[in-house]
DNA sequence: TACCTTCTTTTTATATTTATAAAATCACCG
DNA sequence: CGGTGATTTTATAAATATAAAAAGAAGGTA
C-alpha cells in the first residue's frame, strides 16, 4: 500500500504540462525530465501510458512534443492513477478463507473512498 | 498503490481471532492457517508482527496459541495496517522537481483521508 | 527430569515488481 | 530527403513480496 515513484513522476510531469497549457507550446521529454527531475528514459514510458489513455497528445518530428489533451481542470489525480497503474487500489482478488469475502467487501469500500478523494484533486 | 496479500492475510486472521474472542480459547497457527486459507509458514511471520505491535498475545507450549490483546471493537483496520506494513500510504519522500513539494502535500492529504477511513473499520 | 507441543526467530530461496537504461524504429516537418 | 524527436522494444539491476524450513525457547505434563 504505497505510492510508486512512477505515479509520482507522472503527476509531477502532468503538473508541469498544466502550467504550460494555454501557451500553445509543446513540451519535449528532455525539458520535462529536467524541470521535474525525472529520468528521461523512464519518462518516455510514462508519457506513453498517459498518451494511450488520452490524457495527453503528442506530435513527432521537429518542434514535436507533448501537451494536455484537455483543460487542466478536467484532469484529476484519479485519471493519472488509472492511466499509469490501471487501478486506484488493487487487491489480489483472493477471497478464500472464512473471512475472505467480507474482507473484499471492506477493501472495496476503502477503495471507493480513495477514488472519491483522488477525483477531487485536479491539475 | 495496491493491497499486499500479506495485509489481507493479516486482516482475515484477525477476523477469525475476533470470532473466537470471548470463548477464552487460544487459536493455533495451524487452525488459523486452515480456516483462513493462509500458508502456515508465512503466517508465523505475520503473527510475529501483530504480536510485537501489541495487537495479539501468545502462549507457547501445550494448548498454546494466539488471542486478541484487546476487545475486537478496539482494534481497527488501521492498527493492522500499521503493524504489518509500518505505514498506511507510504511515498518515496522524493520532493525534487518544480512540482515535487506540491505533490507531497497532495499525497499527505490523500493519506490522511485513507487513515480516517481505515480507522473507522473495526473487527 | 524427560518429553512433547506450540510458538519464536532466523535463514534461505524464489518470484514478481519496480525502476532505470539503451537501442532500434517510426513519423513528421521543412 | 534529412534531421529531430516520439515510440517501441528489450534488457537488467535492485528491491520487495511471498514462502518454506530449520533451529531454538518456553510451557505443560507424565
Amino acid at each position: 500500500m504505497k505510492i510508486s515513484v512512477k505515479v509520482d513522476y507522472a503527476c509531477r510531469v502532468m503538473a508541469e504540462l498544466a502550467r504550460l497549457h494555454g501557451s500553445g507550446e509543446l513540451a519535449q521529454i528532455e525539458h520535462l525530465a529536467k524541470t521535474e527531475a525525472v529520468p528521461a528514459s523512464f519518462l518516455a514510458q510514462i508519457l506513453g501510458k498517459l498518451r494511450t489513455h488520452g490524457l495527453i497528445v503528442s506530435r513527432r518530428g521537429n518542434q514535436g512534443g507533448f501537451t494536455l489533451a484537455r483543460p487542466p481542470e478536467e484532469i484529476s489525480l484519479y485519471d493519472i492513477l488509472i492511466a499509469v497503474e490501471g487501478e486506484c487500489l488493487q487487491r489480489s482478488g483472493n477471497v478464500a478463507g472464512r473471512s475472505g469475502r467480507r474482507m473484499k467487501q471492506v477493501w472495496d469500500e476503502v477503495a471507493a473512498a480513495l477514488v472519491q478523494k483522488t477525483q477531487s484533486y485536479t491539475l
